[in-house]
RNA sequence: GGCGCGGUACCCAAGCGGCUAAGGGAGAGGUCUGCAAAACCUCGAUUCGUCGGUUCGAGUCCGACCCGCGCCUCCA
């Protein structure tokens, strides 16, 4: 049995989709007005791990994750550009793409745009306006807390106190309580909006997922995930709307990521104190690295940034691809039954503790424990030469089994090498069987300043990429 | 002020009342090697922020306190 702590309930609780075998997945995704930083990425990268789990155990899962094209801040970038909105969300939404790409976050099903779903959120806020959850004032349009009971159940803020320590009120808009929010702002000189039966203007940021997450997955769906930070008011708000206008419940399991600080601090865009994708790789970090060191602290714990751990990370990870390396290219005896048995429970073992773990609210801990416990346990063998040929492709299948969750691994063409190096290995090679010792050494160094680590073993020299 | 999270070895980090307190990094010792590097093996906390309490038994439950952090209408 699956299990996830749910914000909703402040509890673990056993996973019972709507649907056996299937199930329906909302994670916010960005609001493309900039380049998002690594801890965007934190959240989309835990998504990508409760996914890769959730279709490893079985599950077909839809996938749908928004893109927020039109806000305050698109509206200001564009402007300031002086080009279309269109024009400019483009460039961050093709950035967007190409990151979770060398994240190796696996693509949702669908990613609806705000832009194109101005119909639903309106159909919706009609809807809203004629059940009385929601009035006009000043040509735009809000959402009456003072209707909607049950707000503050997943962010357990209670109204009455919202007030104490809130900050200034900046909105421009009139409400008639201070803490209805926006469904729908008026048209304002110089920005774009839509000509709507409810008048011209443009959506509130929560309308757009309350109208496109059910859209796709009906009015009750599965899973809805997010940052810590969106949990107040974010999520309460769509809650709020889509409970208001369908009636029924919203969402059954509500998955939040905690976030990622740098320095002890929370990274954010108005701190300045963020690094994007692109930042990391002009310094050289290997994505995958990346990927790595944010997937292997439980999502709801606070994760540090630091290089020093990103290094840590770094050299973890190359523990496991050195041991599939071993696996796959060293010389082993053939036959040998009885210890392809004891493999074969060993890594059996693993395998289970590896699930088991991460049945329990995504134990990423305990389960990469589990992968290192083998790696340990095999290269015990492997030193003693105590491995034959058929055990080693049975953890060989185990840990790609696991890494489909993972996607931690090499891939095979990342193990190619430019013809140059390849020669000056070759010539290194020769200078060894000459006892030239000291060019040797200089070519092993030269390669070292590139990034390529030779290492002479028994059966000769293999190299690998650092950094 | 309200709501919430965390404090486990030098660093990161599991553990959810009971077997020797996972695992990774760094470090030390060893194997391999022309020497190295890398890789691999082995080792490493009588102790879990502090003080009390509950219990046959507590890192784990309860209370108080100390420290760090987040949210309270931009935020993943």
């Amino acid at each position: 049995m699956i299990r996830f702590y749910n914000t909703l309930s402040g509890k673990i609780e056993d996973f019972r989709p709507l649907r056996p075998g299937e199930l329906g997945l909302y994670t916010c995704g960005p609001t493309v007005y900039d380049y998002p930083h690594i801890g965007n990425y934190r959240a989309y990268i835990f998504e990508d791990l409760l996914k890769r789990f959730l279709i490893f155990s079985g599950f077909k899962v839809t996938h749908v994750m928004n893109i927020t094209d039109v806000d305050d801040k698109t509206i200001k970038g564009a402007k300031a550009l002086g080009v279309s909105l269109n024009e400019y969300t483009k460039k961050y939404i093709e950035a967007f793409f190409e990151d979770i790409k060398v994240l190796r976050i696996q693509p949702a099903d669908h990613y609806p745009r705000a832009t194109e779903h101005i119909e639903d959120m309106v159909r919706m806020i009609k809807g809203l306006l004629d059940k009385g959850y929601a009035y006009f004032k000043d040509g735009s349009v809000y959402f009456s807390l003072a209707k909607f009971p049950d707000y503050g159940k997943l962010s357990k803020i209670n109204k009455e106190e919202l007030r104490a320590g809130a900050r200034v009120e900046t909105d421009e808009y009139e409400k008639e309580s201070v803490y209805d929010f926006v469904l729908w702002k008026k048209v304002k000189p110089g920005e774009p909006y839509w000509e709507t039966e409810i008048g011209p203007g443009r959506p509130g940021w929560h309308i757009e997922c309350s109208a496109m997450s059910t859209r796709y997955l009906g009015p009750t769906f599965d899973i809805h995930c997010g940052g810590i930070d969106n949990i107040f008011p974010h999520h309460e708000n769509e809650i709020a709307q889509s409970e208001a206008y369908y009636g029924q419940k919203f969402v059954n399991y509500w998955l939040h990521c905690h976030h990622l600080v740098v320095d002890g601090e929370k990274m954010s865009k108005s701190k300045g104190n963020f690094f994007t994708l692109r930042d990391l790789l002009a310094r050289q970090i290997n994505p995958v690295d990346l990927r790595y060191f944010l997937l292997s602290t439980h999502y709801r714990k606070m994760l540090n940034f630091t290089f020093d751990n990103l290094e840590q990370a770094r050299a973890s990870r190359q523990r496991i691809i050195d041991f599939v390396y071993e696996l796959e290219h060293q010389m082993l005896p053939q036959k040998s039954e009885s210890q392809t048995d004891s493999v074969s429970t060993m890594t059996g073992k693993a395998l289970a503790d590896f699930k088991d773990s991460l049945a329990d609210d995504l134990n990423i801990s305990s389960a990469l424990g589990a992968v290192f416990e083998l790696v340990r346990e095999i290269n015990s063998r492997l030193a003693r030469n105590e491995l034959s040929r058929p055990a080693a492709n049975v953890v060989l299948t185990a840990i790609h089994e696991m890494d489909k969750v993972l996607a931690i691994l090499p891939e095979k063409k990342e193990e190619e090498l430019p013809a140059e190096i390849v020669i000056k290995i070759e010539q290194r090679e020769q200078a060894r069987r000459e006892k030239n010792f000291a060019l040797a050494d200089s070519i092993r160094q030269e390669l070292l300043q590139q990034g390529i680590v030779l290492e002479d073993t028994r059966e000769g020299v293999r190299w690998k990429k650092i950094k």
